[in-house]
DNA sequence: AAACAACACAACCGCACCACA
DNA sequence: CTGTGGTGCGGTTGTGTTGTT
């Protein structure tokens, strides 16, 4: 299309931000906010281009950035995260509150990949490598592990068609609520650990907590007697497989059913066990939602096993 | 102590999407 | 409808740090 570059190349410096510019740039984004970054510049002094200050600022210099070293916790839902959305570091990131999508991106490649490939696991696919390639430590290729690890790809692969279709219903919702349809009141909880809602999903429906992200809003049409499943709605394929009777919906802070992460990645029609896929539905379908467990716990529980001696333990 | 390698992370680049004129 | 600007995103590179020989 032949537009413009960002900025002017001419002049502008590059590389490592000095404490100066830093400084610079903290102080009139705290008194102006950033506004247009292209025009921001030259208006704090600094010769850079915007896109380098809206970079400096969103990864490094906001002062809602946590940063040093990823508790295992954390972690475990870029994994997981990842092994659902892929590389998409953005909407894993709204996951993980204080972290950048840069950071996490980072730390993927740097430390989780390693791990998991070192692992024999295919950080790309989260596979099991070939079995030629050896098999991983304590990963057991039983049938049922194959089974559902073909379950998990062909929901993931149905998540990630779902986020191409559904990427205008992205939406950062905030503050938790649940809600029953049965004219009870709404009841609120609060969430406080991602670990459990990702121990729920790890385990399946019934496991334990159902607890999700303080920033995600959820309606629960039918009874509460079921957990979510890692934000899934939980709709009447899904519940028949997971054996409950309760529908999780994701919803906005404006009331929207069904925006925002986990609405993107299943809707009314979708099945977790597998979408369109022809893999095998038959039989316990709460079966197969343990054996989706069981595939998750095996790989963190790897992950865990092959952490550096320093690494603090949750589970 | 020096040279080299490996690692970690900040930053850049190019592309895509969206809003708007 | 089309072109453009602004911004977000993901891949990649560059550079400083740490570890090893």
């Amino acid at each position: 299309m032949g537009r413009s570059p960002c900025c002017e190349k001419v002049g502008l410096k590059k590389g490592p931000w000095t404490p100066e510019e830093d400084q610079k740039l903290l102080a009139y984004i705290e008194e102006h906010g950033h506004g247009s970054w292209r025009a921001l510049p030259a208006k704090a002094g600094l010769q850079r281009c915007g896109k380098s200050c809206r970079l400096r600022w969103t990864n490094y210099l906001r002062p809602d950035i946590k940063r040093g070293k990823f508790s295992l916790q954390e972690e475990q839902t870029i994994i997981q995260l990842h092994a659902l959305l892929g590389n998409r570091w953005s909407a894993i990131a709204t996951h993980l509150p204080k972290r950048t999508d840069n950071e996490i991106k980072n730390y993927w490649n740097t430390h989780l990949k390693k791990r998991l490939a070192k692992m024999g696991i295919d950080p790309v696919t989260h596979k099991p490598k070939n079995e030629t390639l050896g098999s991983p430590q304590g990963y057991s290729k039983s049938t049922a592990n194959l089974s559902h690890i073909a379950q998990w790809e062909s929901a993931r692969l149905e998540a990630e068609a779902r986020l191409a279709r559904e990427s205008k219903l992205r939406a950062t919702s905030l503050s938790a609520t649940l809600r029953t349809t049965e004219g009870s009141p709404t009841s609120t909880l609060s969430f406080s650990e991602n670990n459990n809602m990702l121990r729920a999903a790890i385990n399946g429906p019934g496991s334990g907590e159902l607890v999700a992200d303080e920033e995600v809003e959820w309606k629960c049409l039918g009874k509460r007697t079921n957990t979510d499943f890692l934000g899934f709605q939980v709709d009447t394929a899904t519940t028949l497989a997971f054996g409950g009777e309760v529908q999780w919906i994701p919803e906005t802070s404006d009331g929207e059913v069904g925006a925002g992460f986990t609405g993107m990645l299943l809707d009314n029609s979708s099945d977790v066990g597998g979408g369109e896929s022809n893999n095998a539905r038959g039989g316990s379908s709460i079966e197969e939602g343990e054996e989706s467990g069981n595939y998750w716990n095996s790989i963190f529980n790897l992950v865990i096993s092959s952490s550096p001696p320093d690494s603090p333990s949750v589970f």
